[in-house]
DNA sequence: AAGGGGATTGCCT
DNA sequence: GGCAATCCCCTTA
């Protein structure tokens, strides 16, 4: 798969809608990187969203502080944090300027520039692992903080359509990682993929509505 | 001014 | 399955 595969990328205004819908509908949208001239991409299988004016587990949840300024921007740029102090994880911002929301992208299932994936990750690296959870995620793409704030329509960093119209099922979980507001179902991923991040954890459904 | 804790990962047992 | 790595941010004193 290569550039020329590529579809161009969504509009912003997309993202702009409620953070839930946005987090389900990114389910089987194509992710693509040219970071350092390299192109790579794949499929978003797993998706979770953070609401702040709602929801204690987001940033941004307390007010706005410097690393999560991006989260209150405009909808449709990538607001990028340091996990740990050595990983990275990309989140698509939605929502109206000025509310604190976004979706963070946990897994892909990896479809263009496998190779320079394994550079990043490690040569012995599965498929499967290229980009299976957060931080594995933007080290195969090569996102770092420098994509904090940028729009998500090219040309170093866009989501598409994917170029064959595949409909994913879409299951719900309780979202990974947090110790506030476990249990919302506020987690989208493809059941049964061996591309996302973990296994049904408690909680996790089908997503009637949104199977086709 | 200091300390606790994280939207994680990989390696160890 | 458990735990260390690692650094910065935010909370509390």
């Amino acid at each position: 798969m290569t550039l020329a595969d590529a579809l161009p990328a969504l509009p912003l205004d997309a993202y702009r809608g409620p953070t839930l819908e946005v987090a389900r509908w990114l389910i089987g949208k194509m992710l693509w990187s040219r970071i350092d001239g390299e192109l790579t991409g794949g499929i978003i299988v797993e998706t979770e969203a953070y609401v702040a004016s709602v929801d204690p587990a987001a940033h941004g949840y307390r007010g706005e502080t410097p690393r999560t300024r991006s989260m209150f921007g405009p909808p449709g740029h990538a607001y990028v944090y340091v996990s740990y102090g050595l990983h990275h994880c990309l989140n698509v911002v939605t929502e109206p300027a000025g509310e604190a929301a976004a979706v963070l992208l946990r897994a892909l299932e990896p479809r263009a520039g496998l190779d320079i994936m394994r550079n990043r990750r490690g040569e012995h690296c599965h498929d499967r692992d290229l980009c299976r959870g957060p931080g594995r995620l933007c080290q195969a793409l090569g996102i770092t903080l420098r994509e904090d704030g940028a729009p998500l329509s090219g040309p170093d960093l866009w989501i598409a359509e994917a170029s064959q119209g595949h409909q994913w099922a879409v299951a719900t979980s309780r979202r990974i990682g947090i110790s506030r507001a476990v249990e919302w179902p506020w987690r989208f991923f493809v059941p049964g993929s061996q591309f996302v991040s973990r296994g049904m954890p408690r909680g996790a459904r089908p997503d009637e509505s949104a199977v086709q």
